[in-house]
DNA sequence: TCACAATTCCCCACAATTACCCACCGTTGT
DNA sequence: ACAACGGTGGGTAATTGTGGGGAATTGTGA
């Protein structure tokens, strides 16, 4: 299984492709054969999964009831802005313009490792993201807290 | 097996034809011999189920009791609106007018990959139905990924 | 039975996009 | 200092999406 850590800055070129960074290639596992999933994050941001991982993923969503509603519009939504895209010669992948605009990815990108994916994010979002976040932080401290307790 | 995914907008010319994403035919198995079978989907949309795929479906269908009058309905639904067609040199299928009423497809349609089978909606119509969805995404994911853990 | 109209099927052609390839640095490590 | 690797940019050829023309087929009415 992977472990993707860490936080690169990357450029995205006028052709919406963004470099892997090599320190994370360097935990894809072979299976995944250069060929990743993209997809909406939850938040604003793009995951992107190597093709062993979402295949696991793929698995759990086949296990889903296609006759509950919410089911179907889970595995609608999810599936549905996901795109596979293999590497090229020099380790990128192309990106669809829908999901760089889902994200609002311009030219400058923060790729982050978060175990078993990959995110991608408008490095000013991912600021506000925080921003929004530290307000809350008590708030949310309290309750994960409380819940660990459970 | 397919797995269909991705999202594609697509238009349908005056003839009747759609396009088959190039994307989403890569995963059509060889099997299915360039044949697919369209049919009225769950909601107001269109499924286009490659004819492996259909092959399976039917002998799901052939499963169900001919004495209950809801399984009949369904069956006849189902088969009824059901047409094979095939791609042509320019990898379009031809969809019936009756069909395309159906799920109110005028000029532009979404065509998106869902696992084993294609759905293609009037994109209006699939605006709809996101909005008419009460529980985001996330909120569903929620659930959806805690009753996988079980 | 035949002729005509309408529809369907098969083919060709163009424009836009995509995929693949090569080239250029800057950085790192030896 | 040099070689190897990693990140960025761009050009070209192939593929893809779209539109339309003409032959074959079907159906209808005389």
């Amino acid at each position: 299984m992977s472990a993707f850590k860490g936080t690169y800055e990357y450029s995205i070129d006028n052709k919406g492709r963004i470099n892997i960074p090599a320190k994370l290639r360097k935990y894809v596992s072979p299976e995944a054969n250069d060929t990743f999933t993209i997809t909406r994050g939850f938040e604003k941001c793009l995951f992107i999964y190597p093709q062993d991982e979402w295949n696991r993923l793929e698995q759990s969503i086949r296990a889903l009831s296609s006759t509950n509603a919410k089911h179907r519009f889970f595995m609608r939504v999810l599936l549905q802005q996901a795109a596979e895209s293999q590497l090229d010669g020099q380790s990128r992948i192309t990106i669809p313009k829908d999901l760089l605009q889902f994200a609002a990815i311009e030219s400058e990108v923060l790729i982050m490792g978060v175990l078993e994916h990959i995110e991608v994010w408008n490095p000013d979002e991912y600021k506000k993201y925080l921003a929004a976040q530290e307000s809350s932080y008590e708030e949310v401290a309290e309750t994960v807290l409380q819940k660990k307790d459970v």
